[in-house]
DNA sequence: ACGTTTTAGTTGTTCGGGACAACGAATCAG
DNA sequence: CTGATTCGTTGTCCCGAACAACTAAAACGT
C-alpha cells in the first residue's frame, strides 16, 4: 500500500481533496476495474464522497464509468449492482524507458501500467550520452506516433544501470555504460525538442516498485528486487516506500563486503560480493567470453544443468542473500536480471547458502521468488515512476500534461 | 521530520483535525518551546487555526501558553510578539525502560524528552525474565512515586538487546540475556497490576529513534545508530521512518557476512562482522577477561592511546561500516554503545577503512558522530515509541492514559 | 514623544468538502 | 409479485480551515 509521507506541514482541504481523488485513483491503477461500491468500502469514505470523487476523474478524462452490467453469471449477494469505473481508453499515458548495457526498449503505458506500444534497439556501439540519447528520442517518437491526440502525456521514466543521485536525476556513475556525471534527462529532452517532467532512477530501485506494485510482491511491503545486469544492485521497498537513502544510492549491495581474500572490484574496494556473483563472474564460471556478459540470460537459458562451478556461485549467491535478509528483513526477494535465469539451475543452492547463513528470525519470514513481470520489471517500473505525480496530484497533473503528443513529437 | 504513513485510505475530515493536532503537538515536543507565529510559519495553515489547535491543546492539559514576554532582549524584528506554547508541567508522561545485558534503567519521561526522574538497578544475578520484571517493576514504581496525579501516564516503551518482533512485541531472541521466546511486555504489565500501552523494541531502533528526534540527527532523514553492547546491530533511520523489516528485525548488520575466513559466530554462520568487532573481540583485543564485556566502555575510557591490535578493530569497523553506507546510504552514522568509548581512540582507522572499501557516491555524503545523548540514546528513544500515539491522536490517547499514577501503582 | 509600520491575536463570516438522510433504482430471494 | 438488500442520487448539515476586519503590542522613524 502507497502512502504519503507528507512532511510536519498541516493539512489543509484542498490537500485532502487531492489526496482523495489521488487514492481513488491509485486503486483504479491498481485494480484496473473496480466497483464504486468497493472504493467505498476499501477507502472508508461515504458513498456519495465516492461517487463525486469518481465524477471529477471522469471529467478529467482518466476514467469512465462501466454499466452495472459486469460478466453475467458473476452476480453474488442481493442488491443493486454498484457502477463501475475503469481506466478511460484515451486517458493520460507515460513515457518508459528502459535503459541497458547494450539495448533500449521503450514503451508508452498507460495507467494500470498498461504497454500500449513499445519498440527497441540496440545502443551496442554507442559510446556517448548524446548518441544513446538521440536513439532513445527516435524509439520514443516511435512509439508516440500512433497515440490519441487527445491523451495526455504526463511525464518520462527512465531507469539506468547506475547511481542515480535523487536530487535531479544525475547519473553519477553508470559503469557498465562508461558514464559520470550525465544528465540524461537533458540530454533526451534536449533531442525531444519539449520540456516535460522526467525521471530518471535506478534500474533495480524500479524494478522493485514495479514488482511492489503489480508484480510478485503485491500486498508485500517489506520486499528487496535484486538485479543482475552485468553488475549487481537492489531495489528495497521498505515499509511499502522506496528505500532511497540521501543521496538516492542505497541499494549498492553488489559492493558488500563478501570476501576480503576476492579479488578486487571496479569500485577500488576488495571482495565485493559482485565480484564473486556478478556478471563476469557467471561468465566465466559456464565458460562464457567477456564480450557476450550482457546476453548471459540467453546463454544460462541454453544450460539444463547446472556445472560445478556455477552451483559454488549459486551458494554464493545464498550467503550473499543471507546478509541482505539479516540488513533489511524483508518478506519477498525477487531475483530479476540474470539472476531470474539462474535460479531454477541453482535454487537448491542459493537456499542452503541462504539458511545457513542469516538468522532465523529473518530467513524464516522470507520467500524468494522470480520476477512477475517478466523482463518488463524495470520498464514498468519506470513508468510507475512516471505516473506518481498523477497519482498524488491528478488534476495538476493532467493540467500540466502534453497535449497533441503525435504533432508536437513529430518533427 | 515525522510523517504519517497512511495506507490507501481515504482521509475524512476528523482526520484532517487529528493530525493536524498531532502536528502541532509534535512541533512542540520536538522544540520544546516556540511561538504560535512559528508554528504558522512551520505548519503553513492561518493563524486562527493554528490558535485553535493550540488552544485545544491547553484544554486537554498538554500545553501552556507563556506570555509574550520572553527573554528581554531577543526582541528582533518589529511587530506584536507572538504567544508562546509550551508543554505543560503536569502534562502526559510515559515510562521509559532500558535494559542492557546487567543493568536496567527506567525513566520517567515527559513531552519534550524530559527525564523528569530515574532509577537504576543491576540485574546481573537475575536469570528469569520474571524476575527482571519484578525489577523493572519496582524501579517503575520508585520512578512514578512523586508524578502529579493529574498527569496522565500514556505508555511504556522498552528496550531490549535482541530481536523483537514487530506485530507483538514479543522478544523472539535475545542471546546475551539468553532469553527466547518471552513476552515481556506481559511480564511487565502483570507485576505492576495496571493494564496500559507498552511498546517493547530493539535497542538500537530506539537508539536511532532518539538520535533522530532529539540528537545528533535532527532534521537529517536518512540515518544509522551503531550499536554495541556486548552484540552490535543498527537502528535505521530511511526516508525519516524507522526501517522496520516485515518482523522488525531490520538491522541485524552484526551478523552481515564479514570475512568468511574468520571465527563461528553464535548465530551459526561464521566470519559476522559481530566476530570482528563485537564486544568480545574488543574485550581480547585490549586484554579485558570475558566477563567485564559488559563493563567495556569504562576499560576503554581507561586507555590514552589504542594498542595496535585496537588499531586492526578499528580498520574492520570502518570495513563493516563500508557495508552499511552502501546498503542505506545514510547521512550520518552515529556510534553508539562501546563503540562512543572506542571512536576517539581509533577515529583514523575506522575513518580509512570507512573510506577506502566504500563507493565514492555514498562515501562523500556521510559524516561519522558521537550520539549527542550521551547514554541516554536508547533510554530516551524508548520514551518516544511510547510517546508516538500520542503525537498521531493527542485526543485519543489522552482520554485513554491513566491518571492518578502514584496512587494507582503504589500496591 | 508621537505617529507609522509591522506583526500577531481575536472574532465573525465564508466556503469547501465529507457525512448523513431520504428517496428512487436495480437486483435477488422467496 | 413482494420484501429485502444494496447502491446511485440529491439535498442538507456540519466541521473545520481560510479569510477579512479589527485590535493589540512591539520596533522604527521623525
Amino acid at each position: 500500500m502507497r502512502a504519503p509521507r507528507r512532511v510536519g506541514t498541516g493539512t489543509n482541504q484542498e490537500a485532502v481533496r487531492r489526496h482523495n481523488l489521488g487514492t481513488v485513483l491509485r486503486h483504479v491503477h491498481r485494480s484496473g476495474q473496480l466497483s464504486r461500491a468497493e472504493l467505498t468500502r476499501r477507502m472508508g469514505l461515504n458513498r456519495s464522497t465516492i461517487a463525486a470523487l469518481t465524477g471529477e476523474l471522469e471529467t478529467l478524462g482518466i476514467t469512465e464509468r462501466t454499466g452495472p452490467a459486469q460478466e453475467p453469471g458473476e452476480r453474488q449477494g442481493a442488491g443493486r449492482p454498484s457502477t463501475g469505473v475503469r481506466l478511460a481508453e484515451t486517458g493520460p499515458y507515460v513515457i518508459a524507458v528502459d535503459l541497458t548495457v547494450d539495448h533500449a526498449t521503450v514503451a508508452r503505458v498507460g495507467l494500470g501500467g498498461r504497454i500500449q506500444q513499445r519498440a527497441h534497439a540496440t545502443t551496442a556501439g554507442l559510446a556517448e550520452a548524446w548518441q544513446v540519447g538521440a536513439a532513445v528520442a527516435t524509439l520514443i517518437r516511435q512509439v508516440v506516433a500512433d497515440a490519441a491526440p487527445a491523451a495526455p502525456l504526463v511525464g518520462i521514466g527512465i531507469a539506468v544501470p547506475g547511481l542515480v543521485r535523487r536530487s535531479d536525476g544525475l547519473i553519477r556513475l553508470a559503469p557498465n555504460l562508461e558514464w559520470h556525471d550525465v544528465s540524461f534527462s537533458s540530454v533526451v529532452l534536449a533531442a525531444l525538442g519539449v520540456d516535460i517532467p522526467i525521471v530518471v532512477a535506478n534500474d533495480a530501485d524500479l524494478g522493485a516498485l514495479a514488482e511492489h506494485e503489480r508484480g510478485a510482491g503485491v500486498g508485500i511491503d517489506d520486499l528487496v528486487y535484486i538485479s543482475g545486469q552485468v553488475g549487481v544492485g537492489a531495489g528495497i521497498i521498505a515499509g511499502g516506500h522506496p528505500l532511497e537513502g540521501v543521496g538516492g544510492y542505497a541499494g549498492e549491495i553488489g559492493h558488500l563486503r563478501f570476501d576480503p581474500s576476492g579479488r578486487p572490484c571496479h569500485c577500488g574496494s576488495v571482495g565485493c560480493w559482485e565480484t564473486a556473483v556478478g556478471g563476469h563472474a557467471i561468465a566465466e564460471a559456464i565458460g562464457c567470453s567477456a564480450e557476450k556478459v550482457a546476453q548471459l540470460p540467453e546463454h544460462l537459458m541454453a544450460l539444463t544443468s547446472a556445472p560445478p562451478e556455477l552451483r559454488l556461485i549459486g551458494s554464493d549467491i545464498g550467503r550473499g542473500l543471507a546478509s541482505i535478509v539479516n540488513a533489511f528483513n524483508p518478506q519477498l526477494v525477487v531475483l530479476g536480471g540474470y539472476f531470474s535465469s539462474l535460479f531454477p539451475l541453482v535454487r537448491d543452492d542459493i537456499m542452503s547458502g541462504l539458511s545457513g547463513a542469516a538468522m532465523t528470525a529473518t530467513v524464516e519470514s522470507v520467500t524468494v521468488s522470480l520476477p512477475c513481470l517478466g523482463d518488463d520489471s524495470v520498464l514498468l517500473g519506470a513508468a510507475e515512476a512516471a505516473l506518481e505525480p498523477l497519482l498524488v496530484d491528478p488534476v495538476g497533473s493532467v493540467g500540466a500534461a502534453l497535449l497533441d503528443v503525435p504533432a508536437r513529437l513529430a518533427g
